[in-house]
RNA sequence: GGGCGAAUAACUCAGCUGGCUAGAGUGCCUGCCUUACAAGCAGGAUGUCGGGGGUUCAAGUCCCUCUUCGCCCA
């Protein structure tokens, strides 16, 4: 039972890791009986490294679920991948070189397969080097077929509900990707552009009207040009005709209170599309559809003499010819804001196009109200998903015209266009290989057109409740939904949590989960946010495990409160070091002077006995109310002010002597419970974010007294002794230790140097209960005697030692 | 433009529902080999709590306002 000078991590690290693997520590065990605690992992994308970032927010919840493990909960904590849709097909196209474009999708999906195997490998390992208790058993990917079949299960079970809906309608829509994107999927982007001022001519011939656009190639798209009808300059002109320039069509003038008077000249041409209120206006004032993009941003017939430019080249040369035949008025250069796709920064167009809808508009008051139902930790990132659904503009597009995902279970009939829906014991379907066993419901037809767009990753990872309980499935999983928690990042609020309780709502009416924790980002050292797309990703995780153990990584990931962005920094990790040691030291130590231990004996308490084992109870219900708070760094500073401040630079050293001495048995043992309970409590407070040295300390020590296989399957610890008097006394007493070292430092002394004696004054009615503490105080001090007399408050005086 | 959050020691941050002299770690200074730990220990210095108003016996904490920064959304 003795221990190493220095704990090696490199050493230990793996071995235990190894050791949990092999004994199935952490396998969730469906028939164990007790209440079940369910997370729902994020799946990350595999589409690319992994960064500090990742390991800062999966540790977070990784000390999550082992607090709830401790606290006896059957923990369900699956690992996961989301590897289908556009991420992993750019991935792959990138690290194969390829077009997903230039070869069948049966063979770019055979790549992409590879490629995000090897991917998810790294994670699994990386993972597994952070010590997280993840079961793998549990491990889903989003392309597996059984969640591909739950996928298509969703999507068939809303359409049955009614919710699903399939209409050829404007879309946002990505030119590069050549797909239909959500809501969800685009940002705004400044880009320097130019207002042109352009001339149209009226068609009665009377007459020009300035029109400012910054999107002159849409000038073929024009269908109507709009005054604001209480704009006294042009309120004359509703109801009269404008003429195109260049394309020479007339379109009619019409008034609308959404035309901004201020901006340009206070006229504008509607185009289809050139933003939403054209696609507004459309509607409303059921104008004629001019398209002139295709889907991949060329100019098309309808264009005229641009046809087959790409929309940039489009606008240089129709200004060009604008300029020579003397349309352009004026122009001048503008930073404008523009809608673009996320993944890919192009600007987002708005074209027509056949596609699938999720109903969500006409419920936002319900989403709401199932928002309300979860617990948002911290509170006030639940505003950022009210605002969200208030402000929502869209139906849900789940249709993607991309490769590599979950196909629709959709077949159209040749003969009457009605879609023909996979019956589900068929599920999961490709379209594309498979064909509907039965002809035609409407009109008997057995000839079949496959759908051919994908579904949406959201559409799937919005599952991953129902999937974590195998929904429809054979051996689906009783009391995993609603799950436990969801573990998150605030930037996919829109997208993941949103679209997580949207299926969650419109499947089962129910929420996906009771409680979501959103924890914050990974910082560089200069303060900015690391992301792949910048390049400023500070410390590779690979590298990082190098330089640090993953115990000092973990700790710094549980440094900041929840939500909270944190720095990665040297300084930082150095804390994490410190701990660990300190922490080695003192259970070396406490080895050392538990020789002998008796765990059966229950020893009378000696006063500083009964303090430190009162201050370790208020310790531990601290920390146990941040656990439950999710505030995972005030549980690691409670514990950590105890051990170190408390329990190592106090109480250690006053029961020293009486650990060390066999002079005084029954002070021995005393001395022993408490620093067996306390250094056992200390190391569970620790356990779920220094899970290794931690271990490897339980295993040397208490493994033989306690005999839980693991400390990670030990209880938290819930201590209930509790002495106000020896609280009070040992705590006032610390006053007077501290006077006895300042004597000694400011006079260069060793802190072992013997003092003469100390003469205290406190408050008559304190005198008894601190004279008890007598022998202790003059082991701690080396004091050889200590004079108590009465005074109006404490008060120390130091007299030195002869010579 | 709207929303959310932040601004506290040289640095990184904690300060819950208002209540003793505003805390921790790092860094800095002075010492100390103390039968766990020098990767340590003891002691020390350092703050117009972003600015300005207000409420209160009492404000880092509540209210208003301004400034700066970050994020989310238009």
């Amino acid at each position: 039972m003795t221990l190493a000078k220095r704990y090696n991590p490199k050493e230990s690290e793996p071995r235990w890791q190894k050791f949990w693997n092999e004994r199935g520590i952490f396998k969730y065990r469906s028939d164990s009986g007790k209440p079940v605690y369910s997370i729902d992992t994020p799946p990350p994308t595999v589409s690319g490294k992994i960064h500090m970032g990742h390991v800062f927010s999966y540790v977070q919840a990784e000390v999550i679920a082992r607090y709830h493990r401790m606290k006896g909960m059957e923990v369900f904590y699956p690992f996961c991948f989301d590897d289908n849709g556009l991420p992993s097909e750019r991935f792959t196209e990138k690290q194969k070189n390829v077009k997903a474009q230039d070869m069948p999708r049966s063979q770019f999906v055979e790549l992409c397969l590879e490629v995000t195997e090897e991917a998810e490998k790294m994670f699994r390992d990386l993972w597994t080097r952070f010590g997280f208790s993840c079961d793998w058993d549990l491990l889903y990917t989003t392309i597996d077929p059984w969640v591909q079949r739950i996928s298509q299960r969703s999507f068939l079970d809303l359409n049955e509900k009614g919710f699903v809906y399939r209409k050829e309608a404007p879309t946002l829509w990505c030119p590069e990707c050549g797909t239909a994107v959500a809501q969800a999927e685009t940002e705004d982007k400044d880009f320097p552009s130019v207002f042109h001022d352009l001339e149209f001519s009226l068609a009665d011939g009377r007459g020009t009207i300035p029109i400012a656009t910054t999107r002159p190639e849409l000038l073929p798209a024009c269908v109507a040009v709009f005054v604001n009808p209480s704009d006294e300059r042009w309120r004359h002109l509703i109801g009269k005709k404008a003429k195109v320039p260049i394309f020479d069509h007339e379109v009619e003038i019409i008034g609308d209170s959404k035309v901004d008077i201020e901006k340009g000249s206070g006229i504008v041409m509607c185009c289809t599309f050139g933003d939403t209120t054209d696609i507004e206006w459309w509607k409303e004032f059921r104008l004629d559809l001019r398209i002139v993009l295709d889907n991949n941003g060329h100019m098309n017939d309808l264009a005229g003499f641009l046809k087959g430019m790409y929309w940039k080249k489009a606008r240089k040369v129709i200004v060009e010819k604008l300029i020579d035949e003397g349309f352009q008025r004026d122009s001048k250069n503008i930073e404008h804001t523009v809608n673009v796709h996320e993944r890919c920064g192009t600007p987002l167009e708005y074209l027509i196009n056949m596609q699938w809808f999720i109903r969500i508009l006409d419920r936002k008051n319900k989403l709401i109200e199932c928002g309300n139902r979860v617990n948002w930790y911290p509170p006030h990132f639940k505003v950022r998903f009210d605002h969200w659904v208030e402000n929502l503009k869209w139906d849900w597009c789940i249709s993607r015209q991309l490769y590599y995902g979950v196909p629709f279970p959709v077949w159209y009939c040749e003969q009457c266009g009605e879609p023909f829906f996979a019956k589900e014991e068929d599920l999961p379907v490709d379209p594309l290989e498979d064909s509907p066993q039965q002809p035609c419901r409407s009109c008997g037809s057995t000839s079949f057109r496959p759908e051919s767009d994908i579904m949406d990753t959201w559409a799937t990872s919005s599952l991953t409740p129902q999937i974590n309980a195998r929904w429809g499935e054979s051996d689906e999983r009783e009391g995993i939904i609603p799950m436990s928690l969801r573990p998150q990042a605030h930037d996919i609020i829109r997208t993941w949590a949103f679209y997580t309780i949207t299926k969650a709502h419109l499947h089962s009416n129910d929420i996906p989960w009771r409680d979501i924790m959103m924890s914050g980002h990974a910082l560089n050292p200069s303060g900015e946010k690391m992301s792949k797309s910048k390049g400023n990703v500070a410390g590779d995780p690979l590298i990082a495990l190098e330089q640090y153990s993953a115990d000092e990584l973990r700790y710094w990931s549980c440094s900041s409160k929840l939500g909270n962005d944190v720095l990665f920094s040297e300084e930082v990790l150095g804390d994490g070091r410190r701990l660990v040691t300190k922490l080695w030291n003192a259970v070396k130590f406490a080895t050392g002077r538990l020789e002998n231990f008796n765990s059966e004996l229950e020893p009378e308490l000696r006063p500083y006995d009964r303090w430190i084992l009162s201050r370790f109870t208020i310790a531990a219900e601290r920390a146990t109310n941040g656990m439950e708070e999710y505030e995972y760094s005030v549980a690691m500073n409670k514990a950590e002010y105890f051990f170190w401040k408390v329990m190592c630079d106090n109480y250690l050293e006053i029961v020293k002597k009486r650990l060390y001495s066999d002079d005084d048995i029954a002070g021995k043992q005393s001395a022993q419970y408490a620093l067996y309970r306390i250094i056992y409590g200390s190391l569970r407070l620790f356990a779920p974010v220094l899970v290794h040295v931690t271990e490897e300390l339980y295993q040397a020590i208490f493994r033989k007294f306690e005999g839980h296989e693991s400390l990670h399957l030990a209880p938290w610890p819930n201590p209930d002794f509790m002495d106000e008097e020896a609280l009070k006394y040992g705590d006032m007493s610390l006053h007077i230790i501290e006077e006895a070292r300042k004597f000694k430092s400011e006079g260069n002394l060793s802190m072992a140097a013997p003092l003469k004696a100390l003469k205290v004054t406190a408050q008559a009615e304190d005198l008894e209960g601190l004279a008890r503490l007598q022998d202790d105080l003059m082991n701690v001090t080396r004091a050889e005697n200590i004079l108590w007399t009465k005074g109006s408050r404490l008060t120390v005086k130091v007299v030195p030692a002869d010579g």
